[in-house]
DNA sequence: AGAATATTGCAAACTGTTTGCAATGACATC
DNA sequence: GATGTCATTGCAAACAGTTTGCAATATTCT
């Protein structure tokens, strides 16, 4: 869908998905109007939030974006506070990978959503390019259950660290 | 929030599974002979834990484990500890239902795993009788993913709840 | 029984997150 | 553009779940 920035080197091969990435104007644009049309205000602190979620290309914890946008100093409380108003009107989505933390991404506007590899060892967080559970889900729908959703999320080696282990273990 | 017994006609239709009970003895003999194979000693909170954890249907935090064999009077750090020592044998698994707590159930002695349902509005879980994404396991591996895991939940309103509401919509 | 070592309890630290409240800021109306 | 109203923010403090340090205790081996 899209192309990579860099020359397919050796680099972005055996690559699960190449998508983790947003254009900052229609996301931003997008969050914008939903944030008027749902009556809340557009402030100095939510505008900043959201741009700079634009420039993260995995899922982001809380305190991360807080990082992110220290320089316009706002508090923390302020990013944990908006985060959750930003999942309620779905502008993100939350992640959940297993650690006690919650992460973030922006949602993409075509409303499509996409499952994680975490690299236990490099902590990579990659994209999944598709979701492969509708049957499961329809199946549940038939004995009645509703309202259905999922979180899923894979875990191991990618391959760029399984390699690197292999080329330690030749040269031990 | 407590949960009302109905008759046992409808009970369990609709289920997606009926399966998340342990015979007590195998369980606990196995977690045995683990703990001894791995040079652990067995004392006497890790007994009553064992024990208490057969008695659940559904995952259980810490806490609700704790609270479990409380009778025994140990420590809830205790119970952390031996958790975390039983999820490393392999005695137990972790379950992860997105709400910021960590839960664990006994996994079963032939090493088959399963996903849950969770019902947003009841918080009733329950298994899923089979795991439906070795597929996608199996994708990524070719792509030299390796060491997999995953983690699966599912979300809804159970048919219970959602037959409750439509009654009381028709009342209303 | 005695030595070696694993395990436990207790108190305290820690991490991520939430809450109360007064001060500030946005925005619609005049 | 000033004014009133209400949402939003910052700051401090509370909170929940979990982890850690350490001395006392229990288990296992000889
Ligand atoms: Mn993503
Ligand atoms: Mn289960
Ligand atoms: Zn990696
Ligand atoms: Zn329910």
């Amino acid at each position: 869908m899209k192309k990579n920035p860099k020359p397919s080197s050796k680099r972005n091969e055996n690559r699960a998905c190449a998508e983790h990435h947003h254009d900052p104007k229609p996301s931003i644009e997008r969050a914008a109007r939903i944030l008027k049309d749902a009556g809340l205000k557009s402030t100095k602190p939510r505008s900043a939030l959201l741009e700079a979620m634009t420039r993260f290309h995995a899922p982001f914890s809380t305190e991360e974006l807080f990082r992110a946008v220290k320089a316009s100093d706002l508090d923390l409380v302020t990013v944990y506070r908006s985060l959750a108003t930003f999942s309620d009107l779905g502008i993100v989505s939350r992640v959940d990978l297993g650690d006690g933390v919650v992460r973030y991404e922006l949602r993409s506007p075509d409303g499509s959503h996409h499952h994680h590899f975490v690299c236990q060892e490099c902590q990579k967080v990659e994209p999944l390019d598709s979701c492969e559970i509708k049957a499961q889900e329809n199946r549940l729908r038939e004995l009645g259950y509703s309202q259905l959703s999922h979180r899923l999320e894979f875990f191991g080696i990618c391959p760029d660290c399984r390699e690197h282990s292999r080329a330690d273990a030749r040269t031990r």
